[in-house]
DNA sequence: GATGAATGAGGCTTCATTCAT
DNA sequence: CATGAATGAAGCCTCATTCAT
């Protein structure tokens, strides 16, 4: 805040927590959970080690505080979107799909979602939070997307339920992908592209008879 | 126990390999790659820790030894029906998709496709390993089955690349919920709902217009 | 709540160093020296890690002060008793292991002679300091009654310092159970049959032909 | 074993345990069990940090390991000594609470037993092991002494649970003593004459009536 | 071939002490 | 006076890999 020489350490009080979940959701995304190491995110941060701990008990904390303030708000702003949503279901769903790539998919978060995926087997505290936090949350979304489209007529009668598991899935991989094989620059895959089939398919089907109208236009 | 001449430890001279690649298996798909011990894998085949390197230069040739001897050879199994098939696209796309459930997405090796999205950016050298030996084929199997199904004129014109991806994304993601949440108890799901919702979501969409027929019948 | 003119806040700062030797007490006495963490002082005092130190020098001198403030002056008491008493030694001694258990080993002092005990290894300078406070200061009582009792008739010829160090070491010992087996629930002892026990075998032996009376009555 | 230059390591299988444990008792005596540093045992015994982890799986069972070796076994000696004994009472008094000395209280072990009321109330685990293997057995041990001398019409009537807590009160406080203040080189007590004193007095009492015969010879 | 003891770098966590504000 | 953020050395434990036997 001066532009004096540096002491050793500053007060940041306010900002330090803010600068730690940065750094650690880097980290994170980067390595994945047991790879990250502490050391590299306080580094990162610009702090010693021992820093990490005033304001995190552990490893497993530092993580779930890092879902609560990068993944679950967006949750919110997801449900909002669907609660409020009033035009034609088979928007709401190419809706829901692009945007949520837009702020989620092509974000940092995605490696945390991909990074559970991984994980979770080896972390199980970790796993049933993040499941409580927002999985669950994520499928009552989308269920209650299907069951409106429903309603409305839009869409089939359908098992929600596993609807929603199949729906999601590709978006998932989609998360997945960018992060596994797309880390490693092999088999890049084209977002937008994959994304306007996704809900083609989806909302289509793949049989020759069944296409009423061009669901998706060509896309950006 | 076996009719040939061979005194019993020369036999297990010659099946240590193949031992070791079981136990290697076992403990990749429980644990994941970076979390398998390798005196895990060696206490498991029953032998000791150095004469795992006998075998096997290290952790990485080891893994992608399991991976030769256990997930190639499938490929090629699905390889042949798919060239040899000569029914409705329709038909074989069920087919694929639930024999891939029984051959490889219900057996150890569905741990094995997890472990590679889930730790892929942590070892490129794997990771390219088996995008080459694997997912190169899986893609091509897949793209070959979808354009034969649109020059028959099942299927529409989709973009067979992405629809690919698209199409084996709900799949992978079985198998990876089977080994994150599923190694958890944590949201079960049933494959075989599952598989038949996605089936029967990819032929027809989710369109009330679109379904021709009931694609799929009640199951099991 | 008092009379005095001075604000609240004022005479709160006149208490500081009380209020921090009462915290440092407990946590000497709930963890041991070492294991006491300042951090846990000064919360428990109410302040900042800091304030600590404005206090006192360093964990050490924290410790001492400790010391001065609760265990010395019980000490006085103590010599004061034995310097004025009168009556027959048998009764002093008899006064003054009860006394003594009464006014410091069944209070939170007895954790610290447990402490010195314990740590006194690793901290010889706080060693040091507590043997020139304390230690010498109680074998000078008890030498000194010994002697008296010897002087008036009433105890044998023993050798007095090493009687002394035999005589004090079942109260040093109850203390220290009081707070090793003691607070793990483990074994407990009650301090009253114990005591009596005690002052009955150093009075009469445990010898038969040796108890010319009932040296202790039936007790609480 | 050779004379040619040691290699980076040895295989040592059957001497390492001993000497890992010979090491561990040294700096557990020397330093407390939370004091003495895994590294250090390490060192001492002269091979690297984990080496320790490949014989015993972490710091409390190799404390374990160090009681189970060196503690219990001595334990079965004054067993036997007690149970066949057939003298007088007061002989084999004497006998143990000198032979206590010599084969325990003199040895490292007396370390391990300052250690235990050092610290246990900080590893209540540790704790409760000890007291199962050793303690209950040491006060089995006198309490048995004490009423064979009573039913030979020896000893007096007394609480023999509360006269054993007394009676082994002096005998332990002599270990600690030597392991606490005589580690500084603070007032140092003198064995020999401290336990004199102690025989002396519980066998005849205090008080002047009492000695119907000089129960100690001058000592060594 | 086979063994398995040994290594040592590296990761998480703790806590007495410092010092700018 | 008081604060409390920051430090950093140290301790416990893990595991892929090596290599004498």
């Amino acid at each position: 805040m001066s532009s004096e020489t540096k002491p050793r350490w500053e007060r940041r009080k306010e900002a330090r927590p803010q600068e730690l979940l940065a750094a650690a959701l880097d980290l994170f995304v980067e390595r994945g959970y047991a790879a990250a190491r502490l050391d590299d995110v306080a580094a990162r941060a610009g702090v010693s080690k021992g820093t990490l701990y005033l304001y995190f008990a552990n490893k497993e904390e530092l993580f779930k505080a890092v879902v609560r303030e990068n993944v679950v708000p967006v949750l919110g702003e997801f449900e909002g979107i669907i609660d409020a949503y009033e035009g034609p279901s088979k928007e709401l769903f190419r809706e829901i799909a692009l945007g949520w790539w837009e702020r989620f998919g092509n974000t940092k978060l995605s490696g945390i979602a991909k990074l559970i995926m991984a994980e979770s087997g080896n972390f199980p505290e970790v796993t049933r939070f993040y499941h409580d936090e927002v999985i669950s949350r994520v499928k009552t979304m989308i269920v209650r997307m299907l069951e409106s489209g429903i309603q409305r007529g839009e869409f089939r009668q359908v098992d929600v339920s596993q609807a929603t598991n199949v729906l999601i899935a590709p978006v998932i991989m989609l998360m997945m992908w960018k992060h596994s094989f797309g880390a490693c620059h092999v088999e890049p895959i084209s977002p937008g592209q994959y994304l306007n089939t996704y809900i083609d398919l989806f909302l289509n089907g793949l049989l020759a008879g069944n296409a009423v109208e061009k669901a998706v236009p060509p896309n950006k």
